[in-house]
RNA sequence: GGUCCCAUCGUCUAGUGGCCUAGGACAUCAGGUUCUCACCCUGGAAACACGGGUUCGAUUCCCGUUGGGACCA
């Protein structure tokens, strides 16, 4: 059988990480089985879908480099307001077959209902009263659709993460699959809708596996063919309560714009709830060439972002220059304030920095020293560094500086060695107050690389303001 | 309130009825390297929630307790 998995994310705000690990376990699963991967949008909540937030969530697939597959039939992802009428077909469906029936049982009705059960000690829910009066399609009374729970149903499935699942038939009502109004609830739909798209299997949240026995239930009542399902644990925040949609913080976005590449934040994602021996450094192709459902765990893992900050080092460390340069272009160019060219010079820097950031946002913060001439010193640095003691092997410095023809690593080195043999004193000694000089900063790459970059002029220049301030110096 | 689910270091996790003195990674601590920062290297501390069973033997299987969670209302 040919492998068709889905992620439908209901486009009501951004794409959130547990939403995102939903989607790349389904695309992995479909990758690495050489199947299909669609997606479907369930905007059936008029009041919150947006097409905005829709753009939203397929942008962040698109920055992850989860890319989906048209679905046979469909001209387009399927969105399910555009549906209704598919839906309202299998309603009367389901009403003509006598699987499902008309209820005109008001709300405060089926309030009280409730009460004497819970009052009585049975499970709270519909008790059936509509069930037997059948109810015309003409009626005059407002009415909703609701599906018969046959005696004997199946709510049992193996589940291919949680294992043997399901529910006893008694302890389910009569639900709701149509509402007064005509629209279809949100079980009828996802059962239409992944039978009609051909989905073979649906990997989702652990929130949703309590709805499963009435999908179940609708899948026969419909005399469709149920998926196999697959429910991946929940990701939960430090408190362990769910990621929720409204926190900014965990949106795909929001990672975005701190700086982690999306090859970072693929990886980590994927290493929630999901191991394969020791394997932590995994990208997108070794994931699909890895991912199987057996390894997925079946307790809730937290987000935790101190090992995201190092995998997005070790990317940083070991991605490919030019796709880092296109990660780091809107970065850098926030920094400069203006558009960046990548030249050999800020390559070079680039190559330095990567093993000294965390994030593309710290690393285009680095770069600073380099795009711009007004640079300031940290108070602490300055105050530290640049001393009294420091002034005259620093001026000895500069006029040495001033006399190299040649200016790189090599050829820098050697006036740094004559002054602070003949100061006595040690390298760090006069390089820490040339850094704080030259960059602004206590920490940097290495000295004479740093100074190569920079160039001499610009060398000189800050190393004369440096001198002019410790001069001023009482 | 009802139904269902989960439980290994702080976090992500490996693992199995005896190979476990429970492995790896992050974080953390201590050293090393060093012109700073970082990288890197070495080492340390750190967990099978609890109580009963089953068994020659349980972290691993069963039951219960506790704790946490999801869904529905």
């Amino acid at each position: 059988m040919n492998v068709v998995t889905r992620y439908a994310p209901s486009p009501t705000g951004a794409l959130h990480i547990g939403g995102a690990r939903t989607a790349l376990f389904n695309w992995a699963y479909a990758r690495h089985h050489g199947g299909r991967f669609l997606l479907r949008v369930e905007d059936t909540d008029r009041e919150r879908s947006t097409r905005e937030s829709e753009e939203a969530v397929l942008e962040a697939m698109r920055w992850l480099g989860l890319d989906w597959d048209q679905a046979p039939g469909f001209d387009a992802i399927p969105r399910q307001s555009e549906r209704g009428a598919r839906y309202q077909e299998c309603v009367d469906q389901l009403l003509a077959s006598g699987a499902a029936y008309r209820c005109s049982c008001t709300t405060e009705e089926v309030e009280a209902m409730r009460e004497t059960a819970k009052r009585e000690g049975h499970n709270p829910g519909y008790n059936g009263h509509c069930r037997k009066k059948n109810l015309p399609a003409g009626t005059s009374q407002p009415f909703c659709v609701r599906l018969k729970i046959p005696a004997d149903g199946v709510t049992h499935w193996e589940d291919a993460i949680a294992g043997a699942s399901g529910q006893e038939v008694d302890q389910l009502d009569d639900f709701i699959i149509a509402r007064t109004d005509g629209t279809p609830i949100y079980h009828l739909a996802v059962v239409v809708d992944d039978h009609d798209m051909g989905i073979t299997l649906v990997i989702r949240g652990r929130e949703h596996m309590t709805s499963t026995p009435r999908q179940l239930l609708l899948y026969r009542a419909l005399g469709f063919e149920p998926p196999q399902f697959a429910h991946a644990p929940l990701l939960v925040d430090a408190k362990g309560k769910k990621l929720s949609k409204r926190e900014d913080a965990a949106s795909v976005q929001y990672y975005r714009d701190r700086g982690f590449t999306p090859e970072s934040l693929l990886n980590f994602i994927a290493r929630l709830g999901w191991a394969h021996g020791d394997v932590e450094i995994v990208d997108a192709e070794n994931f699909v060439e890895l991912f199987e459902l057996k390894d997925v765990g079946i307790s809730p893992s937290q987000v935790h972002e101190d090992k995201l900050l190092w995998i997005s080092q070790q990317y940083l460390k070991s991605l490919p220059m030019d796709r880092l340069q296109s990660h780091l272009q809107p970065f850098i160019d926030a920094v400069a304030n203006g558009n960046v060219e990548f030249d050999n010079t800020l390559t070079h820097l680039l190559d330095l920095l990567r093993e000294r950031s965390k994030t593309l946002v710290e690393m285009a913060e680095l770069t600073r020293f380099y795009l711009h001439d007004d640079i300031e010193w940290e108070p602490k640095a300055a105050q530290k560094f640049l001393k009294k003691p420091i002034l005259e092997p620093l001026r000895e410095l500069r006029v040495a500086l001033a006399k190299l023809d040649s200016w790189n690593e090599s050829t820098l080195s050697t006036p740094f060695e004559s002054i602070t043999a003949s100061h006595e004193i040690k390298l760090g000694k006069l390089a820490q107050p040339v850094r704080v000089a030259i960059v602004g900063s206590s920490a940097s790459p290495g000295i004479f690389e740093t100074l190569e970059i920079l160039g001499q002029q610009r060398t000189l220049t800050r190393m004369d303001a440096a001198i002019r301030y410790i001069e001023a110096l009482d």
